[in-house]
DNA sequence: CGGAATCCTCTTCGATACTG
DNA sequence: CAGTATCGAAGAGGATTCCG
């Protein structure tokens, strides 16, 4: 696999960075420096030679940076550089048309970032103009939180730093569920699985800033596989 | 290669669309419907049994679609999907990424297409307005042109389909040396290497629109390779 | 001729083991 | 912690052949 060999900037890009795992690599990325070995537990299945060379090629393209950290921490972490930012900007568009297959097989692996990307991609600033809140999840025992300051949504892997406005706790199948508009929070059925806490007001603004723009929406499901026979397609 | 199994939107695109080739099938797709051949064509390198696996791995996801011409040119064709639409449209700022590599290595495929759409993206519609121009292009031989109507632009790998307000007449070295800005085209040496022909004010236009953004503009120049010894990095 | 399937070689990937 | 070494499995690329 080496270049295409064309004189197309799609192509171009693609020589780069459209090998296998370098999107993600960089995706992860974007959220901030990481070391090696927080890059290899964030993609699983990678392989760390695969890793390694990746990021080797990351460099030489100008696209990731090495940096060695200051005394106590001492340790190298890989780093976007402004080409690298620039570059995961673009790959938003591509995750956007992605979010149609989100919703089939939602057996995998999930992790908190990527909720909170979701949310910081998609929120409708307009609506939240105005809104100062903070919310914390706790989903399968896993805390997270995002803040929401007058259409910035912001958030991390950890509890909420002060007392949320909403707290949210669940499991991942019932957070899915409602995320992905097939379960209602407001059905009796739902309350079993799941507690929402907060006042009235706050929790209204949660499901309208974060559950409301995921209802009605469509999800492909792919088609039905047929076991090849006559007149299969 | 199968599924990278996250939950994660650009994940879940890149399951579907991110193997080699898809995404330049897509492009080539996104320019109308095009048969089998004149894909592999398009795509030196593909290998036919890859392309087929492609395409019918596109079909399934529901980006590309199958369709029977009717009588006389009794052929199929492939066809983006409303999808597939969407999808090379997520494609784009991918490519204006990539646009920092086109510089080096211009000693590959080149097809007029290719020029034609990064035209068409990177046109800047506010100077375009007002402007009804049909330029052509005679590089190494090979015709293709350009019509700028109102800020938008259309074109096609033939001859203008009237009498021209531009014809530029050269080699793919010299179009390109002045296209990334590295040969002024006023410089006497370029007068010997081409010929442009119109009246003053379309050919003032022509320069305007279509050459002047690409100059001054950072080209990306890979880091010379040093040969694997002490010292090197 | 268009639209593939087959066969074969070569490269890349993924997993495990190992080292500074 | 940050990688390199090794090796079997999977995928890519090329040529040829097959079918309508």
């Amino acid at each position: 696999m080496k270049t295409y060999g064309q004189f197309c900037p799609l192509a171009r890009a693609l020589d780069r960075v459209g090998d296998r795992w370098t999107p993600l690599i960089v995706r992860d990325l974007a959220a901030g420096p990481k070391r090696y070995t927080d890059l290899l537990r964030g993609l699983p299945g990678i392989g760390t030679t695969l890793l390694a060379d990746r990021l080797r090629r990351l460099e030489e393209e100008g696209v990731v940076e090495r940096r060695e950290l200051p005394a106590p921490a001492a340790s190298t972490v890989y780093e976007l550089t402004q080409a690298g930012r620039e570059l995961s900007s673009a790959l938003v568009p591509l995750a956007s048309w992605g979010l149609r297959y989100l919703g089939v097989n939602a057996t995998e692996e999930l992790r908190p970032e990527w909720i909170i990307m979701l949310w910081q991609q998609h929120i409708e600033r307009e609506n939240a103009r105005g809104v100062h809140d903070l919310y914390e999840f706790v989903v399968d025992g896993q805390p997270f939180h995002v803040a929401i300051d007058d259409g910035e949504l912001t958030g991390g892997v950890s509890p909420a730093p002060r007392a949320p406005d909403v707290r949210v706790t669940t499991d991942w199948q019932t957070f899915l569920e409602v995320g992905l508009g097939r379960l209602d929070p407001l059905d009796p059925a739902a309350a079993t699985r799941g507690a929402v806490e907060g006042d009235d007001a706050a929790v209204a603004r949660f499901f309208e800033l974060l559950v409301a723009p995921w209802r009605g929406r469509e999800w492909f499901d792919p088609p039905a596989r047929v076991a090849d026979g006559p007149g299969s397609r």
